[in-house]
DNA sequence: GAATAAAATTAGTATGATGCTAACAATATG
DNA sequence: CATATTGTTAGCATCATACTAATTTTATTC
């Protein structure tokens, strides 16, 4: 069964992106996020108001915050990937490899499958590289 | 690495879909994949006619078949599609989860990758549910 | 072979995701 | 305050996906 919460692919990496590099001290502002993700400003504005629409994400004087919501999903979507990860690296992938085929299947995979691999592999704390999750290619 | 040939979602599971089922005795017709796919005849055209433009499918008297370079993609997703369907079943994924995860991934691994899990696993003949591949969710 | 049925095609339209430029507005910073 | 930065709007474009309605083509059946 997949994910309930429908989230694009570009969507998801803003999620990402926001949930990883902006603490509560330095948020992201639209600006950084089109940076970024190599888009023009009213190109991530465009995404920043659909993740608003989905309740994912709030602004405040400019400063964009994960909802709790939002926050939950991007947690969600980080132990996924790191799951996913972790299990291609043990099957030979380069940790660059796992990584990019890894954001294609963590944002839709749900909870319960997540959990059951969770349970065979152990909860990797970290990308197999040690990097952050690279979220725009 | 990901995979030089660009297939669309659609695209990989009309190309799957006329592989698997479109033996050299009975070759799906628009029809039949329209039906198939649960979309309309032109909506499936459509689909069809990138195929044949991306140099994957020729048609012979309304006959569809793939191209030889069609089959060799074909049979790479198929390969790429059991070793990941696999490789998940092994960490506990259900039949099922796993092979509709593994259609988010088996296009867009590279031929390098799927060998190299390959060898970890040994190569499956059949999915883990013992079924076809299920390209039409 | 003509009539009918089935299949294929065209034309037109729609939506959603992604992306842009140009222009303007709002907010900071010096 | 002037300038620079940032954000926003409007308008447009492309691609994938999908539809209906109408027409054409191809098969089948009488």
């Amino acid at each position: 069964m997949l994910n309930t919460i429908t989230l694009t692919r570009k969507e998801r990496d803003c999620i990402v992106l926001i949930g990883e590099r902006g603490t509560s001290d330095f948020p992201l502002r639209l600006i950084e996020v089109a940076n970024r993700m190599n888009v023009k400003p009213p190109t991530a504005l465009n995404l920043i108001k659909r993740l608003v629409a989905k309740g994912m994400l709030k602004r405040e004087r400019g400063m964009l915050r994960l909802t709790d919501k939002g926050k939950a999903e991007c947690s969600r979507i980080i132990e996924s990937h790191r799951v996913i990860e972790t299990m291609m690296a043990r099957y030979g992938l380069s940790a660059d490899e796992a990584c990019k085929l890894s954001c294609n299947l963590d944002f839709v995979m749900d909870e319960e499958s997540v959990n059951r691999i969770f349970t065979e592999l152990g909860k990797p704390k970290v990308c197999p590289h040690g990097k952050k999750i690279e979220v725009v290619q």
